[in-house]
DNA sequence: CGAATGACCAAGC
DNA sequence: GGCTTGGCCATTC
């Protein structure tokens, strides 16, 4: 059920890839990672299906920089001015955004 | 509780 | 870079 809303880990989730800004994408790992692994990248795929629209679910790609969702989000990424490169992936080393708690 | 699945990652070949 | 195996956590039946 989608009654995880309010305390659960995904929560977390949510609010990091809400940090997101535009232009800027970040791993399944990363967002694992700054939650000190609390949850595991899967599941941070399971947070962001039931994600609401506040969530820029589609700044979130593999680390591979693949596109799992398909081209609804390469789409999304697109309007925002994330371009993926000739083999449809994102370029990572471009795009990835790096979370700081301070500065 | 047990088994299976998933928008995954890391390591080895 | 692609394929296979093991691990991780959450959800579902």
């Amino acid at each position: 059920m989608v009654s995880s809303r309010g305390t659960g880990p995904f929560a977390r989730v949510h609010h990091i890839v809400r940090s997101i800004p535009a232009g800027r994408v970040m791993t399944y790992g990363q967002i694992s990672e700054i939650l000190d692994r609390r949850i595991s990248a899967a599941a941070v795929g399971w947070a962001l299906r039931q994600c609401p629209d506040d969530v820029p679910w589609h700044r979130v790609v593999a680390s591979t920089g693949r596109c799992s969702v398909g081209e609804r989000q390469l789409a999304r990424l697109a309007r925002e001015g994330v371009h993926p490169r000739k083999n449809g992936c994102i370029d990572l080393d471009a795009h990835r955004h790096h979370p700081r708690s301070e500065g």
